[in-house]
DNA sequence: TTGCTCCTCACGTCACGTGAGGTGGC
DNA sequence: TTGCTCCTCACGTCACGTGAGGTGGC
């Protein structure tokens, strides 16, 4: 410190941003912001920091890092009953990063998705995104859908092994013909109500279209996919399924 | 749709706006960023788009809700195989919001432990952020030396206990008697150990200051305050408890 | 005299928002 | 003719980073 002689216990630009882990920039920006001001010049024009000038510095450091903006620093020391605003400031502050958190969180949720049904896919473009997209928005109906079939389907298939039972056991034979007489509507009603809300994908020119009933119904396929033919443009393929309204085709 | 007749299926900068969800300036603005460019101009110099702008945009603006930056979407439209650099993309987006997120999470509980602090405090100014800041930073340091302090203090405690009920149940009284002559040094030990790493910060001008072992050791005291006198400013009161290294002071 | 520090402009960041002032299109 | 939409500048946002070109201070 060969400037001791000179400028007792004051603090260039440069030692301010060192001792406080900023750059000269933000040394002299906070200056600009008037919110550290330097209690001196020198003749050359040169800030001069003062030992309280550092202990502010580390004051508007340490807000910094909780995020609060330069305006509500300035605002603090600005006003002469600090503690009026302070809780205001901070409360605000809490609601901006809570908010942040969420947005950020939001995205990546969706980014993961997009990820997941990126790596089930075969021949990528660009417009396949557009499918992700539909398929992602379409997902929680399409499993709320899913959902009403399967409870719909438990207690039918609960009774058929009932019907069965007692009639190898006690010779009911009539309680699973009865069984069968609702079953058989039941189950094409419920295929009917499956197909009529329901799309597909085409992989090839990205067209969401209804395939017509019969080579749906018979057509191979997966959990998320059966292979069909896009009426747009012929290709034969697997199609992705997603949730359709009755008639609205995207 | 009045329009219709006059440009089938062709939609102006507002429909698009309002089918997709955004402004108008930020349709305009994806036009001079080069990501969707208008496929026709009107002679009065309206932008027109066709169906498939519309599907891109639908695509652009699917991106843009995983927080994708408008390069990103750029170059991977200016791609001829989109595929190879979809995945580093997402990736690189994913390691965005993880940051961010971590980021904010790290402000937002530095922002919950001023609160906490801010509580506890009665006569609130500016400086007292700087006091706040040096019991965060060291709050750490200064838990676990009074962990240190617990763990010492336990086995002699459970030693004064066992002696004691030996001397009144068999008699053994030397047993009391040696545990004092070890207990008595411990315990001052222990408390020339806590002095040695703790200062206290004065509420008025904010001094770190040491007190004299004997002030501090008859003060009244709550778990995190002492009534101190600070040796700056003279103000008697309660000062908060910091963690110190041997020797130094702020 | 020579490095090093510091000075003041002034542009750039990112994805738009927000006017201003003017025109297209029904 | 009158609203309404759309057009192009162009500035502002937030906290600095990054030069450019010049000077202070040892």
């Amino acid at each position: 410190m060969s400037n001791l002689n000179r400028n007792p216990n004051l603090y260039t630009t440069g030692e301010i941003a060192k001792l406080s882990g900023v750059s000269v920039r933000t040394v002299q920006y906070y200056d600009d912001r008037g919110i550290l001001i330097p209690t001196e010049l020198s003749e050359g024009g040169r800030r001069l920091y003062t030992e309280d000038d550092l202990k502010r510095m580390h004051i508007i450091c340490f807000l910094r890092e909780a995020g609060l903006p330069i305006n509500s620093i300035s605002a603090l020391f600005a006003e002469k009953k600090p503690e009026s605003i302070i809780s205001i400031l901070l409360d605000e502050q809490e609601q901006v990063l809570r908010e942040e958190l969420s947005e950020r969180q939001a995205k990546l949720d969706l980014l993961l998705g997009i990820k997941r049904e990126l790596k089930e896919m075969e021949n990528f473009s660009v417009e396949s995104i557009g499918d992700i997209a539909h398929v992602m928005k379409e997902k929680n109906k399409l499993h709320k859908m899913r959902l009403t079939m399967l409870l719909m389907g438990i207690p039918m298939a609960a009774l058929q092994w009932v019907s069965i039972i007692l009639w190898i056991t006690n010779g009911l034979w009539w309680l699973f013909v009865t069984w069968a007489l609702v079953a058989i509507p039941w189950g094409i009603g419920l295929s009917v109500y499956y197909f009529k809300h329901t799309a597909y994908i085409c992989p090839e020119c990205h067209e969401v279209f209804k395939p017509k009933f019969k080579e749906s119904f018979f057509a191979h396929h997966t959990p998320k996919m059966r292979r069909l033919t896009c009426p747009k443009c012929s290709h034969k393929g697997l199609c992705v399924e997603v949730f359709s309204d009755r008639n609205s085709v995207r």
